[in-house]
DNA sequence: CGGCCGTACTG
DNA sequence: CAGTACG
DNA sequence: GCCG
């Protein structure tokens, strides 16, 4: 469309931005301020048009005519051309000036699929002929020979040895990722059951939100006028991003047929710093786009969480470009995570997130600095693991004996860095010794959690998952058949297997008090006498708080002999499912990252809703409940917030 | 340098 | 209240 | 730990 532009070729259009209406929303527009010059510079061939098109969406500008003072700062060339072309082509006695950036075509793409400015200066960007192709090719030449081999071996215990086998990227079963109640839809395709239609909103934007008509599927119907929100182009962006995963990037070496392979993924480029040392380009695209809930990040087909240990591990495929970092900075997250602050685990879990979103290999600091949520610190690190497969600091930590025994205890339920601490020094050696301590006075969930340290330690396989809920589904609607119950957690994002079971429980139209009342004082006592439920661990159990209970934890298994699993129950009413939802279906960093962004946003999310107007004093103390905004639907919540809709298996952060 | 989510339950 | 827990 |  735009391109036909030449008309009014005065100076001024020379690099007019196009016109397009469908420009990305402001925190995925990772091509702000930049211009790019296409070689050879014309729409004719569909491919690069369609590459010059998406381009432009995500912020680039096009610039139609070669102009010195064009500020170009990117040529994207066409692959069957060479670097010593442009200056001929272009007539540029003097050659490509220094500051501009040239990368082929499948740099602009790869950008938009990692939502970032990648290195240009990496190998695989560079243009037949590119001088000084040694310095740039830096990690691609010896390094990459150099490259970790993927034996991974590292891990302290034996335990997480859950290593899978990478499989084909069979899309799961969607529709059986909701647990046994045929009656919702599935999850991923996103909840054509909205809850809480719209009884609550008021004003203003209300978006056509979906009322009556299901589909938010179809076309987000958003309020044209509101200024503040993304209508379809948040959708179309995140359409677009996720099309790009799939789609292999096209190979139209086809000449300049008119028969458009189809449109080609976007061609966007550039990253602004040509031996950048440092990383402005991760800033500055938008104040809200270092939310980690603002990038996508699917999880694997298959892909499993974290193991035994506490925080981060997840299982990586042993062929991912990055594996070998990727595990020895998880297992320093997790020392970190029970042995010192939550605060570098949490700085540790953000860049493990950027980490494995990273198509390519990382093999120096400086490449690695670039990266979001990467400092100079983790920077080095990285480069240490390239170069040398281990991470000195880290091995220390392998074989220090109070920190294993506090990884041992940690892992008890209901036992934290606090308890587990005392315990060590007190100078207990195993869980034996706690349990006969004399000082030490268990709590009677403590007890439950040594007795099943294994149980509740092991990974409960998906279909498990949803057997147990099913079981839970049918005591349920044999009490009332109206109740619903969703599976969330890991669960609900796909994975293949989980840590425990968390069930969100509704009935449309019925009161928190008829819920909780039906729940806890029918559903519980049926399940406990069937030996379903084993324990109670929290929720309902004082009788004095129970009038209030909304969530409930405990402990069930599939048969009297089987292995104690961990369940957790929240009691919703049907207005505040969606949000209910997003809580319950994480994961964590997803979670934190939303209800953070939300803060900023002056608003309040939590697990019953967004909220308006909540007045916070210093820091972000919350002041004020502040006003509803929205809590039946998930997607109204993302909306609202400015967050592009993600599907639970994207919310892996 | 300070902030790093917002809540529910227990004792 | 601190501690632990939930995503 | 990282970020503003």
């Amino acid at each position: 469309m735009a391109s036909k532009g030449t008309c009014a070729k005065t100076k001024a259009s020379k690099r007019r931005r196009s016109s397009l209406p469908n420009l990305v929303p402001d925190a995925q527009r990772i091509f702000a301020n930049l211009n790019f010059y296409f070689f050879p510079n014309n729409d004719i061939h569909a491919g690069r048009k369609a590459r010059i098109r998406v381009s432009e969406r995500y912020g680039a500008t096009w610039v139609r005519d070669w102009d010195a003072t064009a500020g170009i700062t990117h040529i994207i060339v066409d692959h069957r051309l060479t670097y010593q072309d442009i200056p001929v082509y272009l007539k540029l006695p003097e050659g490509i000036p220094p500051e501009v950036i040239v990368v082929n075509e499948e740099y602009p793409s790869d950008c938009i699929r990692s939502q970032m400015i990648l290195d240009a200066a990496q190998s695989h960007y560079q243009v037949p002929g590119t001088p000084n192709a040694a310095k740039a090719t830096s990690n691609t030449g010896p390094v990459a020979s150099t490259r970790i081999p993927s034996q991974v071996d590292v891990e302290p215990k034996t335990k997480q040895n859950n290593q899978v086998a990478r499989r084909s990227r069979s899309p799961l079963p969607e529709h059986d990722l909701k647990g046994s109640t045929a009656t919702h839809g599935d999850p991923s395709e996103s909840d054509r059951v909205e809850y809480g239609k719209s009884s609550s909103h008021d004003t203003g934007c209300e978006t056509g939100q979906a009322d009556g008509e299901t589909d938010e599927t179809k076309l987000p119907q958003t309020a044209p006028a509101a200024p503040d929100k993304y209508g379809y182009e948040l959708i179309e962006a995140i359409q677009e991003v996720a099309a790009l995963r799939d789609i292999p990037l096209e190979l139209d070496d086809v000449e300049e047929s008119d028969s458009p392979p189809q449109d080609e993924p976007p061609s966007d480029s550039d990253s602004e710093d040509h031996r950048p040392a440092h990383k402005k380009s991760k800033s500055n695209h938008s104040k809200f786009s270092n939310f980690q809930c603002m990038h996508s990040h699917p999880a694997p087909a298959n892909y499993s969480t974290a193991t035994a240990t506490p925080s981060s591990s997840t299982i990586i495929p042993p062929s991912h470009p990055n594996a070998q970092i990727i595990t020895l900075l998880s297992l320093q997250c997790d020392y970190y995570t029970r042995i010192q602050d939550p605060w570098r685990s949490l700085a540790y879990r953000k860049a493990l997130t950027t980490l494995k979103n990273q198509p390519h290999p990382i093999t120096t600091a400086a490449q690695a600095r670039q990266l979001r949520h990467i400092g100079d610190r983790l920077a080095r690190k990285i480069e240490e693991i390239a170069t040398t497969s281990r991470l000195c600091r880290f091995e220390s930590t392998l074989t220090d004996p109070r920190d294993r025994l506090l990884q041992l205890f940690l892992g008890v339920y209901d036992v934290g860095l606090a308890q587990a601490s005392k315990w060590v020094d007190f100078g207990c050696r195993s869980l034996a010794d706690v349990q006969t301590c004399p000082q030490i006075a268990l709590t009677d969930n403590q007890r439950v959690g040594i007795a099943h340290y294994d149980d509740f330690q092991a990974r409960i396989p998906r279909d498990e998952v949803r057997q147990l809920g099913a079981i839970v589904t049918n005591a349920l609607r044999a009490i009332d058949p109206a109740f619903e119950v969703t599976i969330g957690g890991s669960y609900r994002r796909g994975a293949r297997d989980s840590g425990d079971v968390d069930l969100l429980i509704t009935k449309p139209g019925a009161s928190t008090r008829y819920i909780r009342s039906t729940v806890l004082e029918q559903l519980v006592p049926e399940l406990t006498a069937r030996a379903f439920l084993r324990a109670r661990l929290a929720g309902g159990k004082d009788s004095v708080h129970a009038v209030e209970t909304t969530k409930c934890h405990g402990a069930c298994s599939l048969t009297p002999t089987a292995p104690w699993r961990r369940i957790d129950l929240l009691l919703v009413p049907e207005e505040e499912m969606g949000a209910a939802l997003i809580y319950f279906t994480g994961n964590d960093i997803f979670n934190r990252s939303l209800r953070l962004l939300a803060s900023r946003k002056g608003m309040r999310l939590n697990q019953r809703g967004l909220f308006e107007d909540a007045m916070r004093g210093r820091g972000r103390m919350k002041v004020t409940e502040g006003r509803l905004v929205e809590g039946g639907s998930e997607r109204g919540i993302f909306e609202r917030l400015g967050v592009p809709w993600r599907e639970p298996t994207e919310r892996v952060c």
